[in-house]
DNA sequence: TTTATGGCTGTCA
DNA sequence: ATGACAGCCATAA
């Protein structure tokens, strides 16, 4: 194991994000949780941040508990993510938010539990 | 090493 | 519904 710590805590989040199928949108607690990390969100969002330009990980499809596009210290990305999501269909409410209800990801499938 | 901040979340007023 | 506080921990200076 000649790589480090974080490597696989990276590799965990990334694996978790590219679940996300098109179209869906997870929140940060809910990526943390999946990848075994319980209210670490912020951690998601840094190892979100830490992403390369050409990475193939989805970060767009990561938004907030609150079904918003978090505001980004870098502006511009977060019109970035929002023209990505309606790219895929998503729709923004009035509010800029957007139904997680609707477009909320479901790893599991509720309907039978 | 310590300090400060951060792509968050949940609870409380 | 909105606003303020505290908690978790990695990364940067």
């Amino acid at each position: 194991m000649a790589g480090k710590q974080s490597d696989g805590l990276h590799a965990r989040i990334h694996a978790v994000v590219r679940r996300i199928p098109r179209g869906r949108v997870a929140s940060y607690g809910q990526v943390a949780r999946l990848a075994g990390l319980a209210s670490q969100a912020r951690l998601v969002g840094y190892a979100m941040a830490a992403l390369p330009d050409g990475t193939s990980v989805p970060w767009h499809r990561v938004v907030n508990a609150q079904g918003r596009v978090s505001p980004r210290a870098t502006p511009g990305y977060d019109s970035l993510q929002r023209a990505l999501l309606e790219r895929e269909g998503v729709r923004f409410d009035a509010s800029d938010r957007i139904d997680l209800a609707r477009h909320g990801w479901q790893p599991r499938t509720r309907t039978q539990r």
